[in-house]
DNA sequence: CACTTGACCTGTCCGC
DNA sequence: TGCGGACAGGTCAAGT
């Protein structure tokens, strides 16, 4: 899915459309994908709009909303005075036509101020209504910390990622209990940035390449927020439009393609059964 | 406990 | 052109 950085990005999209505005409706084509009844929804005042890791998470005026767009969810508003526009929110998107709703369109939020489509070609994506804060909690409370939270210190990365000494770095990074957030990307486009060939164990690592790799982490996202994220193919802001982080991608998605840095063709592997792109000779 | 595999879905791309 | 298989940004549960 979306990961942290576009997941933030759509988050700030919300934020600014939703937050103060009323749910009328709620329309659910594949029941599968809400848990919980539509009826909390309605009439229901969004207070705030955080995130924890890639976890939309909506404050009501009674209870949470949680969100997950997994792979190919997309969170599409179009404003109540757009709504006639053939193109998303305005936006010359093709994708699936253009049009809203459309196949894959499987829950529908009216608002007093437009409406949002929760897009999910492949189904995985859900939405859940939190009755209150100990259930949001279940949710998102085996999470590890995020990327710019003072908890993720050197000290505690060193040690967290060590607890799996014997795995591929690259593997290791998308534990969500070790730092939330990151996904195949950002974890190929870290591992590019600290110089350390994916398949690396982390017993293997010295103490200043765990610190580049450490470091290299929030670069990379901030780099990506700058670029509102990645749209490899699904992945659209909350006004339709794609994320250009690929425009400035290092290595993912680039097999084949000359390295930014060194011209030898990235690499493109599997590691635990996820692709892994690399730089065979920037990265040792 | 750590690690791997399969499952959840559907569309697209590649090779034959 | 058609068809089958592999693959796609994520995460769990279950098995080893």
């Amino acid at each position: 899915m979306p990961e942290l950085p576009e997941v933030e990005t759509i988050r700030r999209g919300l934020e600014k459309e939703l937050v103060g505005h009323k749910i009328l409706n709620v329309q659910v084509r594949v029941p599968k994908l809400l848990f919980g009844s539509p009826k909390d929804l309605t009439d229901q005042k969004i207070l705030e709009i955080t995130r924890r890791a890639k976890i939309l998470i909506w404050r009501l005026e009674n209870g949470f909303v949680a969100i997950h767009l997994k792979m190919t969810g997309q969170l599409i508003f179009v404003p109540k005075n757009a709504q006639e526009k053939t193109f998303i929110g305005g936006h010359p998107d093709k994708l699936y036509g253009g049009k809203l709703p459309h196949q894959y369109s499987h829950i529908i939020i009216t608002f007093d101020n437009g409406i949002l489509y929760f897009n999910d070609l492949r189904k995985f994506g859900w939405i859940k209504v939190l009755a209150n804060s100990e259930d949001l909690k279940k949710e998102v409370g085996h999470l590890g910390p995020e990327y710019d939270w003072p908890e993720f210190s050197f000290d505690y990365f060193q040690s967290a990622i060590l607890r799996r000494a014997k795995s591929p770095i690259k593997q290791v990074l998308l534990d969500q209990t070790i730092v939330a957030g990151v996904g195949n990307i950002y974890a190929d486009e870290t591992l590019f940035c600290a110089k350390i060939q994916p398949t690396r164990s982390v017993g293997s690592l010295t103490e200043s390449e765990i610190n580049t790799i450490y470091k290299c982490i929030p670069k990379v996202f901030q780099l990506a927020l700058k670029y509102g994220g990645t749209s490899s193919r699904d992945y659209r802001q909350v006004d339709g439009s794609q994320g250009t982080y690929l425009k400035v991608a290092k290595v993912y998605g680039r097999q084949g393609l000359p390295c930014r840095v060194c011209g030898t063709p990235i690499l493109r592997i599997k590691i635990g059964a996820r692709s892994s792109h690399y730089c065979p000779t920037c990265q040792k």
